[in-house]
DNA sequence: GGCGACATGTAAGTGGTTACATGATTCC
DNA sequence: GGAATCATGTAACCACTTACATGTCGCC
């Protein structure tokens, strides 16, 4: 599973499940997330394995805290990892499962309804993404006449670690992006179909 | 659970555990998959809930067939799902992780070999889904020249049910297509930074 | 005293994968 | 006789979700 392995990758330095689950929702969500039920046995599982060890230490406010460390164990098994081959997940999308079948309706405008509404959501979450890369822009100083050419900042940046963090984030706006090009080629090709089905066009083709 | 909906969907017309499996495998792998280990349970739970009702058939080659079709109360639960509302799954992708975390390794060479194995997969599956895309725009009579301004050709298509098929498709490429670009974005940054680091300008880290 | 953020966990269940078991028919 | 395809399934396990249990501390 990548989970442990993301772990060890976020505790480059010292944090608690709880941390860690703040991070999940704030840096990393773009391309993964876990629910702290998951989170804690993992973090206990790779304890058990020798990967992390652990302390408790007192917090400022609320009850103690557990604080995770990698161990030389658990750094080589990162490394490992960051070196292995890419896998491509086979996702399941369970909009396109809907819209496949969705022909057997007969019902148009339930279509268009539907792309409509995708359409809203994946505009949405490309916002919340842009904002994100206008945030990390503005921290780093960097003029807003970089990101108008589109990549056109990535030369900018001369942190090693912000580069690959940046570039993940690239490559959620440029798929959220193109989701949004194909809902409107769709939505296009809808409203023409409707059209020719008012003006009483007979059904070409062949 | 979306499994259900899309085997619900598939049966559409009567079918085996077997013969679903085969159409995972074609006309639906660009969004779902499923292992028979997991679809003829999935049929079995199904039929006790009264959406599907099987019968034996024996085999023209082979063992008997267990040959499932959809009861009223399943089309119903069908058309029920289709005009949900869409989910839009939050992804986990384990290769994103991998970049994302790889500026700690200090070695360019290793991201920019990641990215070029991306790159080679994506632009394979690409090819497939565009290898699709010909044959069906074939199938159905429609010129090359409908394919070659992009989506085009979507208008030329007048039955509704290869309407909806077409368009899950043509998600499937412009989603990898995006990638793709995404990944010659980044090899080309990848090899800018290169290129002023050979040059002598000074890291700014020590 | 109650609410909200901080903090750690367990339990039950779902969805999916991997490995295994079994057997018929066809073609070489 | 053996391999390939057709055909149906079970069992064990893994990854993740949802629901629940417990308790601290600070603030109003």
């Amino acid at each position: 599973m990548s989970l442990y392995h993301i772990l060890l990758g976020m505790l480059h330095k010292p944090a608690s499940g709880y941390d860690l689950k703040r991070e999940f929702e704030q840096s990393v969500r773009h391309f993964w997330f876990a629910e702290l039920s998951q989170i804690y046995p993992a973090l206990k599982k790779l304890e058990e394995r020798g990967l992390l060890r652990s302390e408790l230490v007192p917090s400022s406010r609320g009850p103690e805290r557990r604080v995770f460390e990698t161990t030389a164990t658990g750094s080589e098994e990162l490394e490992r990892w960051l070196v292995s081959e890419p896998l491509i997940p086979k996702d399941r999308i369970s909009y396109l499962a809907q819209l496949f079948f969705m022909g057997e309706l007969e019902d148009f405008t339930a279509t268009e309804q539907f792309m409509e509404r995708l359409r809203g959501s994946m505009t949405t979450r490309l916002a919340v993404l842009q904002a994100i890369e206008a945030e990390w822009m503005g921290a780093m100083g960097v003029g807003d006449e970089a990101l108008a050419v589109d990549g056109g900042a990535l030369t900018e940046l001369d942190d090693n670690r912000v580069f690959h963090m940046y570039t993940t984030l690239r490559m959620g706006i440029h798929s959220l992006r193109s989701r949004v090009e194909w809902c409107d080629e769709t939505l296009e090709a809808i409203r023409a179909r409707q059209r020719t089905a008012a003006v009483g066009t007979p059904k070409v083709r062949a």
